[in-house]
DNA sequence: CTACTTTCTCAAGTGAACTTGAGATCAAGA
DNA sequence: TCTTGATCTCAAGTTCACTTGAGAAAGTAG
């Protein structure tokens, strides 16, 4: 009966199921991401669940949290023990937040755009987007008030 | 009777009306995102409507597009002369199924997250998040499950 | 005209997130 | 045992998006 799957995996096995690189693989583990336990001969080996912990980080890292945001956010799971269901449950629910929160911001520049589009308002007045620059230099920096909630 | 706004804008402010930094707008003048004229003595002046490519710039930037892909994007609209109502359009439309795109992408994400939250699936079947590495590594790299319409 | 501020160019530096290269070691199959 | 191939460390290089600095010239207020 041959092993299904060891306890402990490679770097190599870890980059291979993840689709990362073993440089990067290395890297987070010299910024803190993850640990790796060593063999006698100095090679890592990680736990099963470092690959999910992986998976988190490039996800994370896709939707634009930097690698010191995620490393954050992954203090709260074990290093060293699999995170069990609470634990990422933890980890979820504060990421959920900063989702729904992206979400926002992304409908809020879509309908901006959209409504420009529809409203013919291109001219002068009450379009953000066409026209961000009268009021943002008024009150400061940037054209935020495509991605504010309200320019109130 | 004071001049409300002068024709031609200089770069200090350019920057002052959209938050940026002067060294910023050259920078994306020599990146090609924006174009100057020239005054005599060599100094560059902008037409007020640089100020709403540039705050397009800013925004994009802030969803995640890179300057290549923004500079493309913005190729649509005319560099010299003031962009009108269908040359925005153009940007716009395209722009926002980009973001419809992003939208859709965060949703999936915060769904599979708050499925696995609820679903009590976390030891092995079905769950996407916790769960990726298994059908990950028969098809390939990454975590895409968590990201991909359908793990079909 | 003088003094001061703004802008100019060009080169080099910065931080994030990695990658690449060199030279050595570890581990497994023929 | 020999020979690959995977991994190791450490230093240096890369890309992106800028910023900083130096020295000079342009514009502006008094």
């Amino acid at each position: 009966m041959q092993k299904p799957s060891p306890a402990l995996l490679s770097i190599g096995e870890v980059a291979a199921r993840t689709g990362l690189a073993v440089s990067a693989i290395r890297y987070y583990e010299d910024e803190g991401l993850i640990a790796a336990r060593r063999s006698p001969g100095g090679r890592r080996l990680f736990i099963r669940s470092d690959i999910r912990r992986v998976s988190f980080i490039m996800v994370a890292q896709k939707l634009g949290f930097s690698l010191e945001d995620i490393r954050e956010r992954l203090a709260a799971l074990p290093l060293e023990r699999t995170p069990n269901k609470n634990d990422w449950a933890i980890i979820a629910e504060n990421f959920r937040s900063h989702l729904n929160e992206r979400i926002a911001m992304l409908e809020r520049m879509r309908d901006n755009l959209e409504g420009c589009i529809g409203c013919g308002c291109l001219s002068m007045d009450r379009c953000a987007l066409y026209n961000p620059e009268d009021e943002a230099a008024a009150t400061g920096t940037g054209p935020r008030f495509v991605l504010a909630k309200k320019p109130d």
